[in-house]
DNA sequence: TAGATTGTTAATCGATTAACAATC
DNA sequence: TAGATTGTTAATCGATTAACAATC
Protein backbone atom coordinates (compact mmCIF):
# COMPACT_ATOMS: atom_id res chain seq x y z
CA UNK A 1 0.00 0.00 0.00
CA UNK A 2 0.87 3.43 -1.10
CA UNK A 3 1.89 5.57 1.96
CA UNK A 4 2.50 8.99 2.38
CA UNK A 5 5.65 10.34 4.78
CA UNK A 6 5.03 12.41 7.87
CA UNK A 7 1.39 12.43 8.86
CA UNK A 8 1.34 14.38 11.87
CA UNK A 9 0.75 12.82 15.09
CA UNK A 10 -2.50 14.61 15.71
CA UNK A 11 -4.10 12.87 12.58
CA UNK A 12 -2.63 9.56 13.82
CA UNK A 13 -4.27 9.56 17.06
CA UNK A 14 -7.61 9.85 15.41
CA UNK A 15 -7.41 7.32 13.41
CA UNK A 16 -8.33 4.59 16.42
CA UNK A 17 -11.42 6.59 16.92
CA UNK A 18 -12.58 6.95 13.28
CA UNK A 19 -12.17 2.78 13.59
CA UNK A 20 -14.44 2.49 16.46
CA UNK A 21 -16.95 4.82 14.84
CA UNK A 22 -16.81 2.42 11.20
CA UNK A 23 -17.04 -0.54 13.14
CA UNK A 24 -20.09 1.35 14.98
CA UNK A 25 -21.39 2.13 11.64
CA UNK A 26 -20.89 -1.77 9.99
CA UNK A 27 -22.88 -3.41 13.47
CA UNK A 28 -25.48 -0.91 12.16
CA UNK A 29 -25.36 -2.41 8.86
CA UNK A 30 -24.75 1.61 7.72
CA UNK A 31 -22.93 0.83 4.26
CA UNK A 32 -22.37 3.94 3.29
CA UNK A 33 -21.26 7.97 5.33
CA UNK A 34 -20.70 11.05 4.56
CA UNK A 35 -17.59 13.21 5.65
CA UNK A 36 -20.51 15.42 6.90
CA UNK A 37 -22.50 13.19 8.67
CA UNK A 38 -19.41 11.33 10.51
CA UNK A 39 -17.90 14.71 11.54
CA UNK A 40 -21.40 15.01 13.04
CA UNK A 41 -21.48 11.87 15.30
CA UNK A 42 -17.31 12.08 16.12
CA UNK A 43 -17.99 15.97 16.92
CA UNK A 44 -15.35 16.94 14.17
CA UNK A 45 -15.72 19.33 11.08
CA UNK A 46 -16.20 17.45 7.66
CA UNK A 47 -13.24 19.48 6.00
CA UNK A 48 -11.15 17.48 8.53
CA UNK A 49 -12.34 13.99 8.13
CA UNK A 50 -11.95 14.16 4.31
CA UNK A 51 -8.52 15.96 4.81
CA UNK A 52 -7.27 12.83 7.41
CA UNK A 53 -8.34 10.57 5.52
CA UNK A 54 -6.82 12.20 1.96
CA UNK A 55 -3.47 11.80 3.50
CA UNK A 56 -3.50 7.78 2.99
CA UNK A 57 -5.15 8.44 -0.47
CA UNK A 58 -8.85 8.96 -0.41
CA UNK A 59 -11.02 6.00 -0.43
CA UNK A 60 -14.47 7.78 -1.16
CA UNK A 61 -16.46 8.72 -3.87
CA UNK A 62 -17.43 12.18 -4.71
CA UNK A 63 -21.11 12.03 -4.87
CA UNK A 64 -21.61 9.27 -2.78
CA UNK A 65 -19.44 9.18 0.49
CA UNK A 66 -17.27 6.51 1.63
CA UNK A 67 -18.20 3.02 1.54
CA UNK A 68 -17.98 1.63 5.38
CA UNK A 69 -16.75 -1.86 4.84
CA UNK A 70 -14.04 0.10 2.01
CA UNK A 71 -13.01 2.48 4.98
CA UNK A 72 -12.97 0.20 7.46
CA UNK A 73 -10.80 -2.11 5.34
CA UNK A 74 -8.63 0.72 4.85
CA UNK A 75 -8.26 2.01 8.54
CA UNK A 76 -7.26 -1.51 9.32
CA UNK A 77 -4.67 -1.60 6.81
CA UNK A 78 -3.30 2.06 8.01
CA UNK A 79 -3.32 0.82 11.61
CA UNK A 80 -1.46 -2.23 10.89
CA UNK A 81 -3.90 -3.88 12.24
CA UNK A 82 -3.64 -6.99 10.03
CA UNK A 83 0.11 -7.89 10.99
CA UNK A 84 -0.69 -9.79 13.89
CA UNK A 85 2.05 -8.38 16.31
CA UNK A 86 2.73 -10.56 19.12
CA UNK A 87 3.06 -9.59 22.74
CA UNK A 88 4.41 -10.01 26.38
CA UNK A 89 3.28 -8.56 29.60
CA UNK A 90 6.21 -7.95 31.68
CA UNK A 91 4.94 -8.10 35.52
CA UNK A 92 1.78 -9.98 36.32
CA UNK A 93 0.41 -7.45 39.11
CA UNK A 94 -3.19 -6.51 39.00
CA UNK A 95 -2.64 -4.03 35.81
CA UNK A 96 -0.68 -7.15 34.14
CA UNK A 97 -3.42 -9.62 34.95
CA UNK A 98 -6.22 -7.21 33.84
CA UNK A 99 -4.20 -6.44 30.21
CA UNK A 100 -3.60 -10.80 29.79
CA UNK A 101 -7.46 -11.07 30.24
CA UNK A 102 -8.73 -8.00 27.86
CA UNK A 103 -10.40 -9.84 24.36
CA UNK A 104 -10.44 -6.54 22.55
CA UNK A 105 -6.44 -7.22 22.05
CA UNK A 106 -6.65 -10.53 20.75
CA UNK A 107 -9.42 -9.37 17.96
CA UNK A 108 -7.70 -6.42 16.57
CA UNK A 109 -4.40 -8.99 16.16
CA UNK A 110 -2.12 -8.49 19.40
CA UNK A 111 -1.18 -12.09 20.36
CA UNK A 112 -0.05 -12.64 24.00
CA UNK A 113 2.47 -15.12 23.65
CA UNK A 114 4.14 -14.38 27.23
CA UNK A 115 3.84 -13.29 30.77
CA UNK A 116 6.51 -12.63 33.26
CA UNK A 117 7.03 -11.51 36.97
CA UNK A 118 9.63 -12.38 39.48
CA UNK A 119 7.44 -13.56 42.17
CA UNK A 120 7.74 -17.17 42.62
CA UNK A 121 4.09 -17.49 44.19
CA UNK A 122 3.18 -16.65 40.16
CA UNK A 123 5.94 -17.93 37.91
CA UNK A 124 4.36 -21.52 36.67
CA UNK A 125 0.80 -19.86 36.88
CA UNK A 126 -1.01 -19.52 33.56
CA UNK A 127 -3.31 -16.64 32.41
CA UNK A 128 -5.35 -17.77 29.48
CA UNK A 129 -3.51 -20.61 28.76
CA UNK A 130 -0.19 -18.28 29.19
CA UNK A 131 1.78 -19.29 31.51
CA UNK A 132 3.75 -17.04 33.44
CA UNK A 133 7.67 -17.26 33.14
CA UNK A 134 10.51 -15.77 35.20
CA UNK A 135 11.67 -12.70 34.15
CA UNK A 136 15.35 -13.88 33.73
CA UNK A 137 13.88 -15.93 30.93
CA UNK A 138 12.26 -13.23 29.38
CA UNK A 139 15.49 -11.75 27.17
CA UNK A 140 15.78 -15.19 25.48
CA UNK A 141 12.18 -15.54 25.00
CA UNK A 142 11.68 -12.48 23.00
CA UNK A 143 15.14 -13.28 20.51
CA UNK A 144 13.37 -16.77 19.92
CA UNK A 145 9.66 -16.05 19.19
CA UNK A 146 10.36 -12.61 17.46
CA UNK A 147 8.00 -10.71 20.13
CA UNK A 148 7.09 -7.46 18.72
CA UNK A 149 5.33 -5.19 21.97
CA UNK A 150 6.46 -5.41 25.02
CA UNK A 151 3.79 -4.33 27.88
CA UNK A 152 5.62 -2.75 30.89
CA UNK A 153 3.97 -3.23 33.63
CA UNK A 154 6.51 -3.61 36.61
CA UNK A 155 6.92 -1.51 39.66
CA UNK A 156 7.86 2.06 38.45
CA UNK A 157 11.64 1.59 40.38
CA UNK A 158 12.71 -1.90 37.75
CA UNK A 159 10.86 0.34 34.67
CA UNK A 160 13.83 1.36 32.64
CA UNK A 161 15.88 -2.19 33.86
CA UNK A 162 12.56 -4.48 32.40
CA UNK A 163 12.63 -1.96 29.57
CA UNK A 164 16.81 -2.64 28.65
CA UNK A 165 15.93 -6.44 29.37
CA UNK A 166 13.29 -6.07 26.45
CA UNK A 167 15.83 -3.95 24.05
CA UNK A 168 18.28 -6.97 24.42
CA UNK A 169 16.00 -9.27 23.01
CA UNK A 170 15.26 -7.06 20.58
CA UNK A 171 11.86 -6.04 21.53
CA UNK A 172 10.32 -3.33 18.67
CA UNK A 173 7.70 -1.42 20.16
CA UNK A 174 7.36 -0.82 24.18
CA UNK A 175 3.75 0.17 25.75
CA UNK A 176 4.78 1.69 29.23
CA UNK A 177 1.99 1.41 31.80
CA UNK A 178 4.67 2.75 34.78
CA UNK A 179 4.33 6.48 35.52
CA UNK A 180 8.56 6.69 34.36
CA UNK A 181 9.51 8.27 30.84
CA UNK A 182 12.12 5.11 29.94
CA UNK A 183 14.97 5.67 27.16
CA UNK A 184 15.03 4.02 24.60
CA UNK A 185 17.17 3.13 21.47
CA UNK A 186 16.49 5.05 18.81
CA UNK A 187 14.53 2.17 16.41
CA UNK A 188 12.32 1.45 19.20
CA UNK A 189 8.76 2.38 19.45
CA UNK A 190 7.40 3.87 22.66
CA UNK A 191 3.76 4.28 23.99
CA UNK A 192 2.96 5.38 27.14
CA UNK A 193 -0.35 5.24 28.96
CA UNK A 194 0.24 7.45 32.43
CA UNK A 195 -3.02 6.70 34.29
CA UNK A 196 -1.91 9.05 36.97
CA UNK A 197 -1.49 11.82 34.17
CA UNK A 198 -4.90 11.42 32.77
CA UNK A 199 -6.17 11.38 36.09
CA UNK A 200 -4.69 14.61 37.14
CA UNK A 201 -6.19 15.95 34.24
CA UNK A 202 -9.77 15.29 35.17
CA UNK A 203 -8.90 17.30 38.43
CA UNK A 204 -7.30 20.17 36.86
CA UNK A 205 -11.18 20.13 35.00
CA UNK A 206 -12.85 19.74 37.71
CA UNK A 207 -11.22 21.98 40.18
CA UNK A 208 -11.55 24.79 37.01
CA UNK A 209 -15.15 24.39 37.39
CA UNK A 210 -15.27 24.67 40.98
CA UNK A 211 -13.23 27.77 40.77
CA UNK A 212 -15.64 29.09 38.46
CA UNK A 213 -18.25 27.98 41.16
CA UNK A 214 -16.73 29.78 43.80
CA UNK A 215 -15.82 32.89 41.93
CA UNK A 216 -19.38 33.03 40.74
CA UNK A 217 -21.41 32.33 44.33
CA UNK A 218 -19.46 35.64 45.62
CA UNK A 219 -20.75 37.79 43.35
CA UNK B 1 -5.26 32.01 42.95
CA UNK B 2 -5.89 34.06 40.44
CA UNK B 3 -6.01 32.09 37.37
CA UNK B 4 -6.16 32.87 33.52
CA UNK B 5 -9.09 31.84 30.93
CA UNK B 6 -8.78 29.30 28.13
CA UNK B 7 -5.92 27.46 28.73
CA UNK B 8 -5.40 25.09 25.70
CA UNK B 9 -6.23 21.62 26.37
CA UNK B 10 -2.18 21.26 25.13
CA UNK B 11 -0.69 22.71 28.03
CA UNK B 12 -2.51 21.06 30.22
CA UNK B 13 -1.87 18.00 29.09
CA UNK B 14 1.68 18.67 29.99
CA UNK B 15 1.21 19.93 33.06
CA UNK B 16 1.66 16.42 34.91
CA UNK B 17 4.66 15.61 33.04
CA UNK B 18 5.57 18.70 34.72
CA UNK B 19 4.65 17.58 38.04
CA UNK B 20 6.57 14.19 37.33
CA UNK B 21 9.84 16.11 36.63
CA UNK B 22 9.88 18.56 39.49
CA UNK B 23 9.12 15.48 41.81
CA UNK B 24 11.96 14.03 40.57
CA UNK B 25 14.03 17.04 41.14
CA UNK B 26 13.08 17.02 44.39
CA UNK B 27 13.48 13.43 45.55
CA UNK B 28 17.28 14.80 44.24
CA UNK B 29 17.50 17.87 46.42
CA UNK B 30 17.77 19.73 43.12
CA UNK B 31 16.47 22.76 44.53
CA UNK B 32 16.49 25.12 41.89
CA UNK B 33 15.66 24.70 37.68
CA UNK B 34 16.48 26.80 35.05
CA UNK B 35 13.70 26.93 32.35
CA UNK B 36 16.35 25.33 29.86
CA UNK B 37 18.01 22.67 31.46
CA UNK B 38 14.50 21.66 32.66
CA UNK B 39 13.59 21.34 29.21
CA UNK B 40 16.81 19.53 27.96
CA UNK B 41 15.75 16.73 30.46
CA UNK B 42 11.96 16.86 29.13
CA UNK B 43 12.69 17.13 25.17
CA UNK B 44 10.98 20.77 24.64
CA UNK B 45 12.07 24.13 23.90
CA UNK B 46 13.31 26.78 26.69
CA UNK B 47 10.19 28.78 25.16
CA UNK B 48 7.63 26.51 25.63
CA UNK B 49 8.29 25.71 29.84
CA UNK B 50 8.31 29.58 30.02
CA UNK B 51 4.99 30.27 28.05
CA UNK B 52 3.50 27.09 29.53
CA UNK B 53 4.40 27.96 33.09
CA UNK B 54 3.39 31.71 32.29
CA UNK B 55 -0.15 30.97 31.26
CA UNK B 56 -0.67 30.58 35.30
CA UNK B 57 1.47 33.76 36.12
CA UNK B 58 4.97 33.50 36.24
CA UNK B 59 6.51 31.76 39.25
CA UNK B 60 9.95 31.99 38.29
CA UNK B 61 13.09 34.61 38.83
CA UNK B 62 14.88 36.52 36.76
CA UNK B 63 18.51 35.57 36.48
CA UNK B 64 17.82 33.12 38.85
CA UNK B 65 15.39 30.33 37.55
CA UNK B 66 12.41 28.35 39.20
CA UNK B 67 12.43 27.54 42.78
CA UNK B 68 12.09 23.71 42.55
CA UNK B 69 9.49 23.78 45.86
CA UNK B 70 7.77 26.83 44.72
CA UNK B 71 7.37 25.51 41.47
CA UNK B 72 6.22 21.95 42.50
CA UNK B 73 3.36 23.79 45.17
CA UNK B 74 2.31 25.71 42.00
CA UNK B 75 1.50 23.21 39.79
CA UNK B 76 -0.28 20.89 42.44
CA UNK B 77 -2.59 23.70 43.34
CA UNK B 78 -3.11 24.47 39.25
CA UNK B 79 -3.85 20.76 38.87
CA UNK B 80 -6.87 20.39 41.47
CA UNK B 81 -4.31 18.46 43.76
CA UNK B 82 -4.61 19.81 46.63
CA UNK B 83 -8.74 19.42 46.63
CA UNK B 84 -8.80 15.65 47.87
CA UNK B 85 -11.22 14.65 45.19
CA UNK B 86 -13.52 11.38 46.19
CA UNK B 87 -13.89 8.74 43.83
CA UNK B 88 -15.69 5.45 43.27
CA UNK B 89 -14.61 2.64 41.14
CA UNK B 90 -17.91 0.77 39.18
CA UNK B 91 -16.91 -2.54 37.97
CA UNK B 92 -14.58 -4.15 40.19
CA UNK B 93 -13.36 -6.52 37.67
CA UNK B 94 -9.45 -6.85 36.73
CA UNK B 95 -9.09 -3.56 35.52
CA UNK B 96 -11.44 -2.01 38.67
CA UNK B 97 -9.74 -4.22 41.32
CA UNK B 98 -5.66 -2.95 39.58
CA UNK B 99 -7.42 0.64 39.90
CA UNK B 100 -8.51 0.06 43.50
CA UNK B 101 -5.14 -1.11 44.56
CA UNK B 102 -3.11 1.68 43.11
CA UNK B 103 -1.94 3.71 45.95
CA UNK B 104 -0.14 6.19 43.86
CA UNK B 105 -3.80 8.01 43.34
CA UNK B 106 -4.21 8.46 47.37
CA UNK B 107 -0.73 10.13 47.53
CA UNK B 108 -2.29 12.58 44.90
CA UNK B 109 -5.16 13.62 47.02
CA UNK B 110 -7.82 10.59 45.14
CA UNK B 111 -9.95 9.30 47.84
CA UNK B 112 -11.60 5.76 46.57
CA UNK B 113 -14.47 5.84 48.88
CA UNK B 114 -16.68 3.20 47.08
CA UNK B 115 -16.29 -0.02 44.83
CA UNK B 116 -19.46 -1.29 43.13
CA UNK B 117 -20.43 -4.34 41.24
CA UNK B 118 -23.11 -6.47 40.16
CA UNK B 119 -21.76 -9.63 40.21
CA UNK B 120 -23.06 -11.09 43.98
CA UNK B 121 -19.66 -12.78 44.07
CA UNK B 122 -18.02 -10.15 44.40
CA UNK B 123 -20.57 -7.64 46.76
CA UNK B 124 -19.71 -7.67 50.32
CA UNK B 125 -15.74 -8.60 49.56
CA UNK B 126 -13.34 -5.45 50.08
CA UNK B 127 -10.71 -3.76 48.78
CA UNK B 128 -8.17 -1.97 50.73
CA UNK B 129 -10.95 -1.02 53.11
CA UNK B 130 -13.40 -0.53 50.92
CA UNK B 131 -16.56 -2.64 50.64
CA UNK B 132 -18.21 -3.76 46.95
CA UNK B 133 -21.37 -2.78 47.43
CA UNK B 134 -24.29 -3.91 44.36
CA UNK B 135 -24.10 -1.33 41.49
CA UNK B 136 -28.17 -0.58 42.66
CA UNK B 137 -26.94 1.29 45.81
CA UNK B 138 -24.50 3.26 43.46
CA UNK B 139 -26.70 6.43 42.74
CA UNK B 140 -27.52 7.09 46.82
CA UNK B 141 -23.97 6.90 47.94
CA UNK B 142 -22.82 9.14 45.51
CA UNK B 143 -25.81 11.84 46.42
CA UNK B 144 -25.05 10.73 50.32
CA UNK B 145 -21.34 11.17 50.08
CA UNK B 146 -20.98 13.59 48.35
CA UNK B 147 -18.67 12.06 45.38
CA UNK B 148 -16.66 13.93 43.18
CA UNK B 149 -15.12 11.25 40.60
CA UNK B 150 -16.86 8.15 38.75
CA UNK B 151 -14.07 5.48 37.72
CA UNK B 152 -16.19 3.47 34.66
CA UNK B 153 -14.42 0.08 34.44
CA UNK B 154 -17.61 -1.95 33.11
CA UNK B 155 -18.55 -4.03 30.29
CA UNK B 156 -18.44 -1.50 27.24
CA UNK B 157 -22.59 -2.42 26.38
CA UNK B 158 -23.44 -0.68 29.79
CA UNK B 159 -20.88 1.80 30.04
CA UNK B 160 -23.51 4.55 29.44
CA UNK B 161 -26.48 2.97 31.79
CA UNK B 162 -23.66 2.82 34.24
CA UNK B 163 -22.52 6.83 33.15
CA UNK B 164 -26.31 7.85 33.44
CA UNK B 165 -26.42 6.75 37.30
CA UNK B 166 -23.41 8.05 37.87
CA UNK B 167 -24.82 11.62 36.93
CA UNK B 168 -28.35 10.64 38.61
CA UNK B 169 -26.45 10.89 41.46
CA UNK B 170 -24.95 14.14 41.07
CA UNK B 171 -21.07 13.05 39.98
CA UNK B 172 -19.03 15.86 38.74
CA UNK B 173 -16.07 13.97 36.52
CA UNK B 174 -16.27 10.36 34.94
CA UNK B 175 -12.63 8.53 34.32
CA UNK B 176 -13.89 6.23 31.25
CA UNK B 177 -12.11 3.04 30.89
CA UNK B 178 -14.59 1.63 28.43
CA UNK B 179 -13.86 1.47 24.44
CA UNK B 180 -17.07 3.41 24.27
CA UNK B 181 -17.89 7.31 24.14
CA UNK B 182 -20.28 8.04 26.91
CA UNK B 183 -22.63 10.86 26.23
CA UNK B 184 -22.51 13.71 29.39
CA UNK B 185 -24.48 16.42 30.55
CA UNK B 186 -22.77 19.61 29.90
CA UNK B 187 -21.40 20.25 33.60
CA UNK B 188 -19.76 16.51 33.40
CA UNK B 189 -16.26 16.20 32.96
CA UNK B 190 -15.26 13.28 31.01
CA UNK B 191 -11.85 11.95 30.72
CA UNK B 192 -11.40 8.56 28.50
CA UNK B 193 -8.45 6.11 28.44
CA UNK B 194 -8.97 4.09 25.44
CA UNK B 195 -6.40 1.66 26.09
CA UNK B 196 -7.38 -0.17 22.76
CA UNK B 197 -6.26 3.37 21.08
CA UNK B 198 -3.27 4.02 23.00
CA UNK B 199 -2.37 -0.12 21.35
CA UNK B 200 -3.39 0.78 18.01
CA UNK B 201 -1.43 3.91 17.27
CA UNK B 202 1.58 1.70 18.61
CA UNK B 203 0.68 -0.61 16.42
CA UNK B 204 0.66 1.82 13.57
CA UNK B 205 4.30 3.26 14.52
CA UNK B 206 5.68 -0.32 14.73
CA UNK B 207 3.70 -0.99 11.03
CA UNK B 208 5.74 2.46 9.44
CA UNK B 209 8.68 1.09 10.59
CA UNK B 210 8.17 -2.38 8.87
CA UNK B 211 7.25 -0.91 5.84
CA UNK B 212 9.58 1.79 5.19
CA UNK B 213 12.45 -1.67 5.90
CA UNK B 214 10.36 -3.68 3.48
CA UNK B 215 11.10 -0.68 1.06
CA UNK B 216 14.56 -0.82 1.94
CA UNK B 217 15.05 -4.01 1.41
CA UNK B 218 13.57 -4.31 -1.99
CA UNK B 219 15.92 -1.34 -3.28
C1' DT C 1 27.73 46.09 38.82
C1' DA C 2 27.80 42.16 35.43
C1' DG C 3 25.74 37.94 34.30
C1' DA C 4 21.93 35.16 34.04
C1' DT C 5 17.42 34.06 33.15
C1' DT C 6 12.76 35.25 33.29
C1' DG C 7 8.38 37.29 31.30
C1' DT C 8 6.48 38.72 27.20
C1' DT C 9 6.03 40.32 22.47
C1' DA C 10 6.74 39.17 17.72
C1' DA C 11 7.67 35.71 14.07
C1' DT C 12 7.11 31.25 12.45
C1' DC C 13 5.24 27.05 11.84
C1' DG C 14 1.67 23.63 11.58
C1' DA C 15 -3.01 22.16 11.98
C1' DT C 16 -7.76 23.13 11.16
C1' DT C 17 -11.40 25.11 8.51
C1' DA C 18 -13.43 27.07 4.37
C1' DA C 19 -14.18 27.07 -0.38
C1' DC C 20 -14.74 25.18 -4.72
C1' DA C 21 -13.53 22.68 -8.91
C1' DA C 22 -13.60 17.84 -10.18
C1' DT C 23 -16.35 13.99 -10.81
C1' DC C 24 -19.26 10.18 -9.55
C1' DT D 1 -28.26 15.42 -16.76
C1' DA D 2 -28.65 17.38 -12.00
C1' DG D 3 -27.38 16.73 -7.38
C1' DA D 4 -24.26 15.32 -4.11
C1' DT D 5 -20.00 14.87 -2.13
C1' DT D 6 -15.28 14.12 -2.57
C1' DG D 7 -10.32 15.66 -3.15
C1' DT D 8 -7.56 19.51 -2.84
C1' DT D 9 -6.08 24.27 -2.68
C1' DA D 10 -6.30 28.54 -0.14
C1' DA D 11 -7.39 31.07 4.17
C1' DT D 12 -7.54 31.14 8.96
C1' DC D 13 -6.52 30.04 13.35
C1' DG D 14 -3.76 28.48 17.15
C1' DA D 15 0.39 26.70 19.08
C1' DT D 16 5.31 26.75 19.21
C1' DT D 17 9.64 29.04 18.77
C1' DA D 18 12.65 33.06 18.63
C1' DA D 19 14.08 37.32 20.33
C1' DC D 20 14.90 40.67 23.63
C1' DA D 21 13.85 44.08 27.17
C1' DA D 22 13.09 43.79 32.11
C1' DT D 23 15.05 42.64 36.36
C1' DC D 24 16.84 39.74 39.93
Amino acid sequence: MFKKKNISLAVIRRLPRYLRYVEDLLNHDVMRISSSELSQRMGYTASQVRQDFNNFGGFGQQGYGYNTQVLYENLVKILGLDRHFKMIIAGVGNLGQALANYTNFYKKGFRLVGLFDVDPQKVGRSIRNVEIKHINKMREFIKKNDVDIGVLCVPADVAQEVANLMMEGGIKGIWNFTAKEIDVKDDVVVENVHLIDSLMVLSYRLNEKLIEKENADQK
